[in-house]
DNA sequence: CGAGATAGTTTTGGGACACAACCAATGGAG
DNA sequence: CTCCATTGGTTGTGTCCCAAAACTATCTCG
């Protein structure tokens, strides 16, 4: 049956093309199970034959990254030698954003092996300053590399503008940072490791969409809505973040909710943020402006109005504009993460019953908000995209000598 | 260089796979030159050996989708035998909507080859009654086809949302259509050629991103609206159309323009249909509703304060709503279709401008609003969408036995 | 303890592409 | 007009990769 879909760019194959794909097949369904699995298994799930796909998984125990686990998977027949992802392939995350310093060190099987991170107030701060508490925290994780370990990458989080070769950040006006070139920073403690740099929220709905490399989040189809000082977004389709053109996309807080409203500082009025933004909500509230939205949740619970009329405005212009959203692209999950996940359980009951309003196809499709609990998710889906790289691209990794330590 | 975008889930691949996906290589090649191409121009232009594709491109002869020309491309050396996208392979596009049925039949070098159509009132109308004219219409343009021509398929363009399957429509608000399943009217001229429904504006999308199977339009990145009575659109990205995980993506003129401002029948307010869309520009303007917008522009250009002052409110309209699918997206081109685009001669500037202001990465990245010239844009991307799955798995067509005639 | 079942390996065969040598046909230099 | 350089296209050989099937290994169940 002809899709709209079905139109993407075919690529020239070789006969080792067809090996890495089929490499990449099975290294997928090894990451996708979150049971070991048996080279049969794989087979079966895969549809190849056992005998390429045990050629296949001994090409990739050979490179490191399968392992091989030495108790046996019981049941009738010959007992199965289980599969699992590598503990010794990592990545590093990193983030910095207003209220967070932090490092991560994931490895294949999307496991956190360690983790160093703390929350001082960067709102202004000087870049230098903040990448060298990130550089401290990232040494503090390093070490944690198992032996012969090997980390294929490191992706830093950061709340702005990135530009399209994720080595330059543009502009990140929570931070009040331009043109920063962080690489250069780290690169003392990063030795040879390739660093990428991405959007927040890009990041997080990275890592919401495949929390694991190879492995498929709850929901395929979403709106990641990142809020902290400001508010981020990332739209995700069939489990992947679109990025656009230049890797600019995901600025749903810059959405217009009351056109000719309040003054953005973006240029334009009424958007998004300047209602359901941190500094936008705690001003309307009449709190400080570092008071948490946890705490601004708190207050409302408390029986505060101004909390109260904060929050329900923020729910109620997140509800307006992420109507669109979905009226837009058709995505019947919304999830709120950051800051703003703390409020989720407060206001995803009113924002969902705002969007369902307003959607068009609201009786023909499913609808729910939900929290990301991760609190630094754009640090896990910096260290994410890289394993997922090598998911896809297991040749890269075995080409490149898998065995180097680190 | 890991990015976001490289987690596309890969599949299994057998020897058949490669040498299905080279096959597609060369006669998209093919199709995308608007050029006749030689074999040794094929290889050169997509790194497989000439001898590769020779057996290749023969097999796509003998298969009736590659017509080889007897004149010879002149040049130093031995003259080339010309390649191009055979005329025996068509696809019918078919188009509903409150003020156009069309009946158009393609050929696979994107070559209208013939076209009947006619713009009957269908507000409100009978399903049978409009299926009935459209089958005159196919009927009329069927015989077109070349001696032992293939029809592959045909699209039919709706404005509304259409089901998953692509064979019901579900609901049809300017046409007040509900649960229509038109192949079961259209069999008695179809015969056994598959009939496959779209969203008017997706289709268009379509069409305008890919002007001929294989070959990319002038932008890869785009939103579309198709402005007629109501306003539809579609995302394009990567010069796919963005059709959601239910297909009922593109939905942009309920998106909110005024929240809680004037309530539109979708159940919502505030929408931007109820600005930029005929029915409301007409009322504003204060004349009947079957005025068409050319003359709205029209009565505009005489000076007529009402379609004026309809005219300006629409550009703002679309200019802040757009301005957020840009932001949100990171789409440097917009695309009016449909009547308003008989409009952007007259709005583009504005609705540019517009956007510009409100567009956070304005200053990175060129923005673009141009026409799509096409006035059944929506039979044209119905037919180019099966025309296009030809181009994408000639191997189906291959073993279809393209020699059936029509 | 043996039969059945399941896991994994080895062997053989076929399909597809790369490579290289060869043939074909034209334009241009002399 | 002849010859040669140049490019287009074909043919034959080798290599790579997967499928199919036969074979071995090891457990469970009766």
């Amino acid at each position: 049956m002809p899709t709209l879909a079905a139109a993407a760019a075919p690529v020239l194959a070789h006969q080792s093309t067809l090996r890495e794909s089929n490499l990449a097949v099975v290294l997928r369904c090894v990451c996708a199970s979150p049971e070991p699995v048996s080279r049969a298994g794989v087979a079966s799930a895969t549809g190849l034959t056992r005998s390429t796909v045990s050629r296949l998984v001994d090409e990739l125990v050979a490179g490191g990254l399968v392992d091989e686990g030495t108790a046996r998977l019981a049941g009738p027949g010959r007992p199965a030698t289980p599969l699992r992802p590598a503990r010794r392939i990592c990545a590093v995350g990193l983030q910095v954003n207003a209220a967070h310093v932090a490092a991560r060190l994931i490895d294949l099987r999307g496991e956190v092996v360690a983790e160093s991170r703390s929350e001082p107030d960067l709102v202004g701060s000087d870049p230098a300053r903040a990448l060298g508490l990130l550089g401290g925290h990232l040494a503090e994780v390093l070490p944690a590399a198992p032996e012969h370990g090997r980390i294929v990458g490191a992706g830093l989080a950061l709340p702005g503008v990135v530009d399209a070769s994720g080595e330059r950040l543009l502009r990140a006006p929570n931070l009040d940072w331009r043109d920063v070139e962080p690489v250069a920073g780290l690169r003392g403690q990063l030795h040879d490791i390739p660093l990428t740099l991405g959007n927040e929220a890009n990041l997080g709905a990275h890592a919401f969409a495949q929390p694991a490399p190879g492995r498929r989040g709850r929901s395929s189809h979403f709106v990641y809505v990142s809020g902290e000082i400001g508010i981020g977004g990332a739209v995700v389709t069939d489990s992947l973040v679109q990025s656009g053109l230049h890797g600019f996309a995901g600025e749903i807080g810059h959405m217009p909710f009351r056109p000719g409203g309040d003054p953005c500082p973006c240029g334009s009025d009424g958007c998004l943020e300047r209602y359901a933004g941190r500094l936008a909500m705690t001003r309307r509230a009449g709190l400080p402006p570092s008071t948490t939205l946890a705490e601004l949740g708190q207050r409302a619970e408390e029986g505060h109005a101004g909390s109260r009329e904060a929050i329900e405005l923020a729910a109620e212009a997140l509800g307006v504009v992420l109507a669109g959203v979905v009226n837009l692209l058709d995505v019947p999950t919304i999830v709120l993460g950051g800051e703003i996940g703390d409020l989720a359980p407060r206001i995803a009951p009113v924002v969902e019953a705002r969007v369902r309003a307003r959607v068009m196809a609201a009786g023909w499709m499913p609808l729910e908000v939900c929290q990301d609990p991760d609190d630094v998710a754009g640090a896990t889906g910096g260290a994410l995209v890289h394993l997922t790289q090598v998911v896809t691209s297991p040749a890269v990794v075995l080409a490149a000598g898998g065995g180097e330590a680190c």
